[in-house]
RNA sequence: GCCGAUGUAGCUCAGGGGUAGAGCACUUCCUUGGUAAGGAAGAGGUCAGGGGUUCAAUUCCCCUCAUCGGCUCCA
């Protein structure tokens, strides 16, 4: 007999080599039905597995994640079947669970695969699953499986192989596939109802550049239509938010070919937007004890050398800019705290001095690969809402706290209500792989955490993701339509204060070295923008939006009245303009409202007689009749609200 | 950089071996209006660039460039 605790931690005991199928129809005959993977102890079994001990189980259907993976996982075993029916040949990579969907990596030696072959294997994929096959679990020994690839001529699944070890081997097949695969699968291919491919792109195999690139197709299954709909439906929604589409519509910024691509143009209203996004932070800094610099664009490629960027990433930076005379070389730069070290370094500092924390909005310059740009997200040139605290050991935990409270603010003011904090530590197994000293690292690790515990950040702690020079705490939000983004981040270094030899004098009348902390709310102002724009789908909160107010004159003949009333609110700071052109007032209000302008006034006669005002507010429609100041008030209300 | 797709008017897109089309935007004129498109006329293109096949290429082929979706990388 076994004892089996369920999620409600009730005990029901079992013969040995009971399923977590049969435990779920007796529970009820709905759960058995949609039942599609368990989890035994945590980890994740096939239904169908026998359960010879005594053991925690949770049955998992696709309202767990783990459900879901678990079906999309058996679709790709799904699609690699079709694809080895309308393709003899296909050799087969990999193919996991993501988090959306799956893909398969394949090798279709000579056939060139698009997404025009999509819709025939969608339907293969169908009559596939109709035919309800159940996903069989097999143990073979490792020189089965291997004779198993060899005849099947599969190199990619031989290489795989050479890792595993021969006990631990499992086959799954259904219909008339079989795969290597750890699993587990869903019970049977009858729990596939819907079936989208999505994309086909090229993957190296295992990652790696000089491997031989395979042709992975990406798709999604569903046990419903219905859901399937609904999935493409939002993919629909979120293309209407591309801050690509939403940065032309709103004119806020443009690429030209001739200046270079990844170069981003801010237009005005962009640069408004922008602009008021720099100085929220600014006011904030300012508060915060900040000190703002600036530097050049250019820096002696010494600097980097010292900075150590020169080696390591020298390849991803510009190649130096030669003086015609002297044959200096300069470089475009890549990272600003070269620059703030030196000024750091500009006159002898004291511990008392400490901390100082020096701000720049700093633009740099990377060499991004041409097939990696993407709008405002991925740019050859872009500004770094950039900050070093030099700091003692002993202020770093203050000094995280601080941070923490300021980048929550700024999350709090953007709207970005739900985020969680990843702390990254290094790997003690691997030590020597770090800069700086290990009482340091251990003193800062813990600093961070506490700082992340004391206010109550929602934390993920990955160990040996801290970078080589020291931990550091990134911050990932969720936007409105529920994507992850990482943002703001901070990070110690002890490598740079050593590289340029920092150094202030303690009380000790002995000079020590400073700790740096390099952190950055917004991370890069446009990739900060664009995730502002996709998670609010170009609707600004309103002390952000470049126009606040659009001025709609009923005719030609109210355009000085229009103008006029402009002029009162731009004493107010509410900015915005007068639609002057002889269209009627349902196509200015039509155009104001497409432009997601968060109010339209209208003026007319009984404005101008009355010295008032009409408002209408953006998405609500009519709000009546104000005189600018309860008009004035109304917007400080608003704006208060955040 | 690599794989795949795309490139036609300022924008969104249709078309197709016989030198191009719509809607919106733009210009001019008429209209002077009250809460999501007033009317008319006009102007706009080396069909991304270069090469090839052809009597003829924007259309077919090749190359280049850019864009899009991925891979890889991300201080």
């Amino acid at each position: 007999m076994v004892k089996i605790t369920l999620t409600d931690n009730s005990v029901v005991e079992y013969e040995n080599g009971v399923t977590a199928a049969q435990v779920a129809s007796d529970i009820s005959e709905g759960l058995a039905r949609n039942v599609l993977a368990a989890k035994v102890d945590g980890e994740t079994w096939d239904s169908n597995r026998s359960i010879n001990r005594d053991c925690k189980l949770q049955l998992l259907t696709w309202n767990d994640d783990d459900g879901k993976a678990t079906m999309w996982h058996s679709s790709a075993h799904l699609m690699a079947e079709a694809l080895e029916a309308l393709y003899p040949g296909t050799k087969f990579g990999i193919g996991p669970a993501i988090e959306n969907g799956f893909y398969y990596d394949v090798d279709f030696g000579d056939h060139s695969f698009s997404s025009d072959d999509f819709k025939k294997i969608e339907e293969k994929m169908l009559d596939l699953a109709r035919e309800k096959n159940d996903y069989q679990r097999q143990d073979i020994s490792k020189k089965d499986a291997i004779d198993y690839f060899k005849k099947k001529g599969d190199e990619y699944k031989l290489e795989l192989l050479e890792d595993l070890e021969d006990g631990s081997i499992t086959f799954y097949s259904q219909g008339n596939f079989t795969d290597l695969c750890r699993g587990p699968h869903i019970p049977t291919t009858a729990a596939i109802k819907a079936i989208k491919l999505l994309k086909v792109a090229g993957a190296y195999w295992r990652g790696d550049e000089k491997n031989k690139q395979l042709t992975r197709i990406y798709g999604i299954t569903f046990p419903k239509q219905k859901e399937l709909t609904e999935y493409l439906e939002m993919l629909e929604l979120a293309k209407e938010r591309d801050h690509r589409k939403i940065g032309k519509e709103l004119e806020l910024f443009t690429f030209s070919e001739k200046v270079g691509m990844g170069l981003p143009l801010w237009l005005p209203r962009g640069t408004l937007l922008r602009n008021r996004l720099e100085n929220f932070l600014r006011k904030a800094q300012r508060e915060g004890g900040y000190e703002e610099v600036i530097t050049p664009h250019i820096g002696h490629k010494d600097l980097y050398v010292t900075s150590g960027h020169y080696e390591k990433y020298g390849e991803d930076s510009f190649r130096p800019i030669l003086t015609p005379n002297e044959g200096e070389e300069f470089m475009l730069k890549p990272m600003n705290c070269p620059h703030h070290c030196e000024i750091y370094k500009s006159k002898p500092r004291s511990y008392k001095d400490l901390p100082v924390r020096m701000a720049e909005f700093g633009t740099v310059y990377r060499y991004e690969q041409s097939g990696e740009l993407h709008g405002l997200i991925r740019v050859r040139s872009f500004t770094v809402d950039d900050a070093h605290i030099f700091c003692r050991q002993d202020q770093v935990k203050e000094e995280f706290l601080k941070v923490i409270d300021l980048i929550a603010y700024v999350f709090k003011a953007l709207d970005f209500k739900e985020y969680t904090a990843q702390i990254s530590l290094r790997d003690s197994e691997n030590k020597e792989k770090y800069m700086g000293d290990d009482e340091n690292w251990d003193k800062a690790e813990r600093a961070i955490i506490e700082a992340a515990e004391e206010k109550g950040l929602n934390t993920v702690v990955e160990i040996g993701e801290a970078a080589f020079y020291g931990p550091k705490l990134d911050f990932m939000v969720k936007d409105a339509i529920g994507r992850k983004w990482q943002l703001g981040t901070i990070q110690v270094d002890y490598n740079l204060p050593e590289r340029f030899e920092l150094e202030y004098k303690g009380s000790d009348n002995k000079m020590h070295r400073p700790v740096m902390i390099h952190r950055a709310p917004f991370g890069s102002m446009e990739r900060f923008i664009a995730i502002l724009i996709e998670h609010c789908g170009g609707r600004f909160p309103l002390w952000l939006t470049p126009d606040q107010i659009a001025i709609l004159p009923i005719s030609d003949k109210y355009n000085d009245y229009g103008n006029n009333v402009l002029k009162l609110l731009n004493n107010y700071d509410i900015c915005g303009f007068v639609d002057e052109r002889s269209e009627k007032t349902g196509r200015k209000i039509r155009d104001a409202e497409q432009k997601k302008i968060p109010f339209m006034i209208i003026v007319g006669g009984k404005e101008e007689d009355k010295n008032t005002i009409s408002v209408r507010k953006h998405g609500e429609g009519d709000l009546g009749s104000f005189t600018i100041d309860s008009f004035v008030e109304l917007i400080n209300k608003e704006l208060n609200n955040n």
